[in-house]
DNA sequence: AATAATTTTTAGCTTTGCCTAAAATAAAAC
DNA sequence: GTTTTATTTTAGGCAAAGCTAAAAATTATT
């Protein structure tokens, strides 16, 4: 029954992004963070005494097996949200971020719980990243960049990478949704875009959308 | 997209919840908050400053008009976030309060506004309470006290008191819920308690019990 | 009206969490 | 292998919010 700032969270949440359960800078998680170093210091020497990160002075900050548990548990909370958001609410893959981040923190088992539930017991969230289960196991990551298949593949979009509100709007303009499917018609060599095509016809990828969409072969 | 500190929030809502547009003392506040009075003396000053409340030293504190606007949205935040709990999430009576405290304190407009919508609208929460409009407009207050009716009427049950667990629980196990309807069959002389008939028998309610149950004739 | 009792405010201290500027350390370059 | 550059840490400040203890103002009592 410990309870942790919003803060503290925050700084687990950004430890376990950028690293995992490998070590971090401090340079990194400032900039993470959107704090200035010495900040940065002393909110990983508070973490530290409370077990949840180990400290290595001037080398790197590093989660504790207790500090993964708590980053896995935050982050069920926040995909959750999100799906929530998403799926019941309606809203937009781009808008639910910020929401999601407030959301988080709210504090109760019986809650995520039962919003799990309520959800239908999702295993990836609306981008189609993982959701963290109860006990921290890890769901598959799902799919590979786009870029990754060769001509004549069928392929099904199964996960976007979070890669700001411009590529959303290009997604949803572009009328591309986790599901769709699509046969890769060519592969520029000149620029690495893709054509991809379907029943309504076929569009050209540019190189950095395709990196930021992964899909499977189905 | 003026942003308030939980701290703020929690006084603001304080207030009203004590005296509403009334003014309120300092050791009234205090209590509410579960704080010392040197601590909300501190606080409402810096209230004051942001033109959330007018404070006469020595006297009290009221909101502003503003203040009530704020107290407002907040408890129509809280009051949908318990429809949501309940109704959604199938949680208990006495277990959505706490929680309810914590996201009511979720910054989005847009978030209140879709929840309401799929909440279906709604004007009163779980326990019968108003829910605040958008614009601040309040639904009606329902009902009357269980003790107030006379022998022989047909009523429903529309609110109840939030009176802790205990009283929770006994409304629990008696099975009394919102639109259950019931007839009065019998007011005690002695105790005032009351004895409610309906399809399946009928049972004695006491004074204190009836004292926190709402209904309107039917 | 003067004193006693209560309430409220002030003063000073603590923690969290951020900041800037200066000192210390590690890494890179010569 | 020094010296320069970059990173990290310390030192000292500030605001929010809480606390305790002492002072001031208000209210109540005789």
């Amino acid at each position: 029954m410990k309870t942790h700032t919003e803060s503290e969270e925050n700084y687990i949440k950004a430890l376990y992004h950028i690293g995992g359960e490998q070590p971090v800078s401090n340079g990194d998680l400032a900039q993470r963070i959107g704090a200035k170093g010495s900040s940065v210091t002393q909110a990983v020497k508070r973490l530290g005494q409370k077990e949840l990160v180990n400290v290595v002075p001037y080398k790197g900050v590093q989660l504790t097996p207790q500090g993964i548990r708590l980053a896995k548990s935050i982050l069920r909370k926040h995909r959750l949200w999100e799906t929530f958001l998403v799926d019941k609410l309606g809203f937009g893959w781009d808008e639910v971020h910020p929401l999601a981040e407030q959301l988080e923190h709210i504090e109760s088992e019986e809650l995520v719980d039962r919003l799990f539930q309520f959800l239908g017991s999702p295993k990836h969230d609306p981008h189609g990243d993982p959701i963290p289960e109860r006990d921290g196991q890890m769901p598959p990551v799902l799919g590979q960049p786009i870029g990754a298949f060769s001509s004549g593949a069928e392929i099904r979009i199964v996960r976007v990478e979070d890669a700001g509100t411009e590529f959303f709007d290009q997604l949803e303009t572009m009328n591309i949704n986790l599901g769709n499917t699509y046969e890769i018609r060519a592969i520029s060599a000149f620029d690495s875009s893709v054509e991809l095509g379907s029943s309504t016809g076929s569009f050209w990828l540019s190189q950095s959308m395709c990196a930021n969409i992964y899909a499977i072969q189905s």
